[in-house]
RNA sequence: GGGCCGUUAGCUCAAUUGGCAGAGCAACUGACUCUUAAUCAGUAGGUCGAAGGUUCGACUCCUUCACGGCCCA
């Protein structure tokens, strides 16, 4: 017997794993491999209630006792000469029934020390129990993978935010929760594949690394390259690599693939995190609209079965068409704003002040338009809401409207109160897209360190012709948070960004 | 960066006014052949996040720090 090595121990997690770490000795002793290879599952716990759930008890007695499967042991319940125990596998769970006659004495003293944590194979006879729960009675059944370190509490399971999210590996195998959200984000990231690539969307992958961080306005990671002795940064965004894919010809692209922002980390935000762009020739903006709603709502239907969800408490529905307005009109409806007022940039600025805003001595009007509707509107955007014609000074890859140069071809797309996309026809003529890098250029200089550089690579690959275009940066993280009623984008992002240190 | 809250056994949580740190699960011993948060009897398990301070006495009050959560910037 085993027993007697662990006897007279003390209890806390040191003496655990030292009994643990002596069963594995116990193990070997007895000719018990405590990590043996090899073990040949012959179905799934998913298989195994899919196939056979619904078949009666001399149904399933015909089938024989020959089924394998494995899995980790989540649950044990004895007594005395039968143990009922659950496995889990990666597809749920099912329960095995011990009996000491059927699998022998030194087999059943033997399945005794095993521990809630470790891996095993059995293979049996699938059977009903009383309860009519679809059960393995046990043949044979094979130590796999010992643990020595226990598992969470098996009732309220990993609860601790912290531990959860350092140690994720715990929170996957007790809170069901918690796999099912990474299921979901996998289903997503699938359809968009589907979606794309059924329209013709070829999958690229654009460096990481850039010499120039740009498409985006964000402070970037800095690394640096020893071999070639130069200074690269992490991806703000693909964008400008995206759109030198559609100079050369590549009319429909598609990157999904992580960014990185140097900023500060909230329920919102993480460091790196996943974006899809899209970049389609012969596109505007307005036909990136119908798209992202068709999209957006194939993939609700797929994963959620609805368009109507629940969202943190909010009633999210999906059905298109979705509302579309214009920033100043958005600004207007939710600050009641009189017409007129975000005109001019002495009036601007005295109603900006008085939600609490402020700004440098020289900002332009198109700025202080975008702050007042980031701190008044954003929030109140709980329904699918495109919003238009953003400023041309917060715009410095989008082209100008034709009718308003002032105003760009662009839009924003706010779900549930948040910024979920972001989407413009793209800027093809070279001497334009000079110009507004010039103009972040001296943004830059003022002290805005989230200006656009001066990508003068870029500019040449555009002087080689871009056709007309029209481009989306989808948010992967928060778009999963809404499909997953997530409050956190931790949640949806398996190793958030946590300090070190405990 | 600021405000508020949290950190107690492996896990989930208690601890009254500052007065011997407690329970459930997990573990260990024993009983038990259809349980499923099994049950019953017993045993053991603590640097109360860290460091200082106040006090006869600190999980409890004060200060600083670390990590985390929520909100704000």
């Amino acid at each position: 017997m085993i027993v007697s090595v662990i006897k007279g121990m003390g209890e806390n997690l040191e003496d655990i794993l030292t009994q643990r770490r002596k069963k594995i000795d116990s193990f070997k002793a007895l000719g018990i491999p405590p990590f043996p290879n090899g073990f040949k599952v012959g179905i799934d716990c998913r298989q195994a209630n899919d196939s056979f759930g619904t078949k009666s008890g001399e149904e399933l007695k015909e089938l024989g006792d020959d089924f394998t499967m494995a899995g980790r042991i989540m649950a044990i319940r004895s007594f005395g000469k039968t143990i009922f125990t659950h496995i889990q596998d990666r597809t749920g769970k099912i329960q095995i029934y011990i009996r000491k006659d059927v699998i022998g004495e030194t087999g059943f003293n033997n399945f005794k020390e095993f521990d809630i944590g470790d891996f095993v194979g059995v293979r049996g006879g699938l059977f009903r129990t009383k309860t009519e729960e679809l059960t393995v009675m046990v043949k044979e059944i094979t130590m796999l993978s010992k643990s020595i370190r226990p598992l969470p509490e098996k009732w309220h399971g990993l609860v601790d935010v912290e531990a959860r999210y350092r140690q994720r590996y715990l929170d996957l195998i007790v809170n069901p929760r918690s796999k099912e959200i990474f299921y979901k984000r996998f289903r997503i990231i699938q359809l968009i594949r589907e979606f794309l690539g059924a329209k013709d969307f070829l999958e690229v992958e654009t460096p990481m690394m850039h010499p120039i961080p740009g498409g985006a306005a964000a402070r970037p990671f800095k690394t640096f390259h020893n071999a070639l002795g130069m200074d690269l940064y992490l991806r703000i965004a693909p964008e400008l690599y995206l759109k030198r894919l559609v100079v050369g010809g590549m009319e429909r692209v598609f990157e999904i693939n992580r960014s990185f922002r140097n900023e500060g980390v909230s329920t919102q935000h993480n460091p790196e995190f996943t974006m899809l762009e899209f970049y389609q020739a012969y596109a505007t903006y307005l036909d990136l609209m119908n798209f992202t709603e068709e999209m957006f709502t194939a993939i609700a239907k797929e994963v959620l079965g609805t368009l109507c969800f629940d969202y943190q408490g909010e009633k999210i529905d999906f059905t298109p068409p979705w509302q579309r307005m214009t920033l100043k009109e958005a600004v207007m409806n939710y600050g009641e704003v009189e017409k007129g007022v975000l005109d001019n940039k002495e009036s601007a600025l005295n109603y900006a002040g008085k939600l609490g805003l402020t700004f440098k001595a020289d900002e332009s009007l198109g700025k202080i338009q975008f702050k007042i509707f980031e701190d008044l509107v954003e929030q109140h955007l709980v329904q699918p809401t495109f919003i238009t014609d953003y400023p041309v000074e917060v715009s410095p890859l989008a082209r100008k409207k034709d009718d308003n140069p002032e105003l760009t071809e662009r839009f924003e797309l706010f779900i549930g109160g948040k910024e979920i996309a972001n989407a413009f026809s793209e800027i093809n003529n070279p001497l334009d897209q000079k110009e507004r890098f010039a103009a972040q250029l001296q943004e830059k200089e003022a002290g805005d360190e989230e200006a656009h550089e001066m990508d003068e690579d870029y500019i040449q690959a555009l002087e080689y012709g871009m056709p007309p275009t029209a481009g989306e940066g989808v948010g992967i993280d928060r778009l999963v948070m809404l499909l997953t009623n997530s409050s956190s984008i931790r949640e949806v992002i398996l190793f958030p960004h946590l300090k070190t240190n405990k």
